[in-house]
RNA sequence: GGCGCGGUGGCAGAGUGGUUAUGCAGCGGACUGCAACUCCGUGUACGCCGGUUCGAUUCCGACCCGCGCCU
């Protein structure tokens, strides 16, 4: 795990060598074909030589959800240790990552449609007037969420007209779902943030001299997506939208690009700042070699490093 | 050198003789099926010096800096 930018595929890479691993990606934007530059995605030629689970799974017009992806992943880790390997899970994507150790609460699937109705009744209505729908049918939901949560206010109130009954009453009945799988968790991060903020910079400039902007206009040129897909949500590919629609100046992209990379990065470290029995490995300049250091955690835990590099 | 205009928190940008907008960024946080999402919280800043005043960011004067015009 770790903060965009922090070098989590090229430490990936590394314990791929060393251990019999395999990596199966947790990174809600690399799932999408033809999102490649801005994801930083792997190029093709390591994909190839580092097989990932998980990556151009997705056309960006299909929306990919964490249920999916506990589906998807715990598929994944099933066949690869099958096939006497090592699952390694890379990416940034918390919530995937707890969906997938934690489980979710088991729903049916709900109709688009309703999702479509709520989001329109929202526009008219505004939040907080959902918000108090949703104290109505749902009081301890609604008690939890702020009335400008659009989105989970949202989600609780497709839950309850979708299956009749209310988010909170499912979730009271959800039962403990125990992974079959040891782990051990790891986080790379650098040691302050400015220096973060440094390669989130460097690696920006370089995703636009390598053509990121072609990436999204072929996107656009489609016809078929919007701004409102996952996909195109994505940091970076957001703001490219908006530049390619005309609604604001390069310049300004590229400073929004940035900074919604930052605040990616900001909502990583909340995340990881509480994240349960994690090891961190904090690096200070580029020469800083981490698998070392891995490797050393591994053995205080007692994990079975040495029979497998 | 003269005249005019302007100097507000990191940036942009309102405004007021006392109650100290706002947006962006930054920082902190929340988040069980959109999560690279969505949402919440967080800053008394008014160029400098002196004066007027019970009280000046706001009024007056000098000075400094920027812009424009004139010589």
């Amino acid at each position: 795990m770790g903060p965009t930018a922090s070098g989590k595929t090229r430490l990936a890479f590394e314990l791929c060598d060393r251990l019999n691993a395999e990596i199966i990606s947790v990174d809600s934007a690399l799932v999408y074909r033809g999102l490649d530059i801005g994801s930083a995605k792997p190029t093709a030629e390591e994909l190839a030589l580092y097989p990932h689970a998980l990556v151009d799974i997705r056309d960006p017009a299909q929306p990919y959800t964490a249920a999916e992806f506990r589906r998807d992943a715990l598929a994944a880790m099933q066949d690869i240790s099958a096939r006497g390997k090592l699952p390694l899970l890379v990416g940034g994507t918390m919530l995937y990552f707890k969906a997938l150790i934690e489980g979710l609460v088991e729903l049916p699937a709900i109709d688009p449609a309703i999702r479509e109705d709520i989001e329109r009744q929202a526009s008219i209505r505004g939040w907080p007037a959902l918000h108090a729908e949703l104290a109505a049918c749902d009081p301890i939901t609604a008690a939890s969420l702020h009335p400008n949560h659009s989105q989970r206010i949202g989600r609780a109130l497709e839950v309850y007209r979708g299956t009749g009954r209310a988010l909170s009453q499912w979730q009271s009945e959800q039962q403990e779902q125990v992974l079959a799988y040891r782990l051990f968790q790891v986080a790379v991060a650098p040691v302050d943030r400015a220096l973060l903020h440094q390669r989130i910079e460097q690696r920006l400039n370089t995703m636009f001299a390598s053509g990121f902007l072609a990436e999204v206009e072929k996107l656009y040129a489609r016809g078929d997506l919007d701004r409102n897909l996952p996909a195109i949500r994505a940091v970076g590919y957001r703001q490219a939208w908006e530049y390619l629609s005309g609604e604001i100046d390069e310049t300004t992209m590229r400073a929004k690009a940035l900074a919604a990379t930052r605040q990616l990065a900001k909502r990583q470290f909340t995340w990881l700042r509480k994240w349960p029995d994690l090891h961190w490995l904090l690096w200070k300049d580029a020469e800083d070699n981490l698998t070392p250091a891995l490797f050393e955690k591994l053995r205080d835990v007692d994990f079975p490093v040495d029979g497998l590099y």
